[in-house]
DNA sequence: CCATCATGTCAACACCTGTACACAAAATAA
DNA sequence: TTATTTTGTGTACAGGTGTTGACATGATGG
């Protein structure tokens, strides 16, 4: 029943909306590459580069912060759908650090061009897009908090300690996306590089969180 | 003799040439406050602001993307005071790490709109913009796993190994940048718990450290 | 079928943009 | 002083921008 009102209020009962919708956010994101910003582009270009009018725009978005909005909304539910995934899997064990790393940059390459949208408007956007990316970042982190007090060797650690923690770890990860994303998807050789260089201070992170309680 | 060359080509001969341009530079600082970007600001709305007219614009720099370029400058050039003035201070010893956390929050604060306009163009900026600003960090990361290679702890660690650790660290500065930045200048108890935590990150770090060697 | 309503189009507006060109003012050099 | 160079001004143009309002189209629900 909620799915079915869901996407009656998505899609409406018109298909096009659907269809203008999607060319609209694709147009945007596809944009962002090209151009340097989010907050460069402009309303008509977008519509240009979506094949449709200007003022057809308002027929699914306010203004352009919205459709950013949708599209901060769309990539983290993308990225949870990620955690998910590993979650299922289960908890990270030190062997499988390097796996998890591997999996996450190919997440990365296959959805280049969201990732690319957070990483610019993360400190860059207008001020609502910077609070909605700032406030899924922090429940991003988190939830590798709890994830982490599972973890029998930090069972003891306080939640204070474990938040800490967990926004190393993603400091880590982010640093990692923005520097997969800033070097072209045919250096292969770089990109281990990086993968390389990524779980080692992974492993230096969970060695550091091992000796930690004895403080 | 070499700074009289560059004090004439920076000023010229005529006094005027010195305070436009700086004007110029002042005011895009001011703006990137108010609006959200570097790139988002036009050529006339600086030149408004530093009280010129448009073409005025022309007699320092040939467009927005050279006076972006002259700000990344300035900003690093600020930054690496600092670090001089840090290695002067000796060598981070454990009890130094607090002492140095709270230090560098109060040059960031003091320096806010340099560190702002960094941290917004460092993905957002154009490709010219986003490719100084990483070098110069390259370059800070790089100076700081030598200095890392001098502490007797780490004597023996590898130099890819050096340099991974003092990404972790750069990482986790920027970090604690951009988080500062984020906060209003007013709210010292959160501008507090932000620096203990970061002191910790770097404690944690420097625990991981010590035990890597053994890897 | 017809009426309704969501969606898309067209034309127009007032405004802002980067840049070119000719000219004025001011500082320096002789 | 006078001549020269640098710096700032004023005007103008072609083009892009967000947003309005009136109108066309096509699918949906009765």
């Amino acid at each position: 029943m909620d799915r079915k009102v869901e996407q009656t209020a998505e899609t409406r009962r018109d298909p096009r909306r659907g269809r203008t919708r999607r060319a609209l956010l694709d147009a945007a994101l596809e944009l962002v590459e090209k151009k340097d910003n989010f907050t460069a582009l402009s309303l008509r270009l977008v519509a240009r580069k979506a094949g449709v009018v200007p003022t057809a725009f308002y027929r699914h978005f306010p203004d352009m912060d919205a459709l950013g909005l949708a599209l901060v909304d769309e990539s983290f539910r993308t990225l949870r759908q990620l955690m998910r995934d590993v979650r299922a899997a289960g908890v990270p064990h030190k062997q499988a650090i390097n796996s998890s790393v591997q999996t996450y940059i190919r997440y990365v390459r296959t959805n280049t061009r969201h990732f690319q949208f957070v990483a610019k408007e993360r400190f860059s956007g207008s001020q609502s897009i910077r609070n909605a990316i700032r406030q899924e970042i922090r429940l991003f982190t988190s939830e590798l908090a709890t994830d982490l007090s599972r973890i029998p060797l930090l069972a003891k650690t306080s939640a204070e300690d474990l938040q800490m923690m967990a926004s190393l770890m993603v400091n880590n990860m982010t640093s990692l996306t923005e520097q997969v994303l800033d070097i072209p998807a045919e250096d292969v050789a770089e990109e281990l590089f990086l993968a390389r260089m990524a779980e080692k201070q992974l492993r230096l992170i969970f060695l550091g969180a091992a000796s930690w309680r004895s403080k």
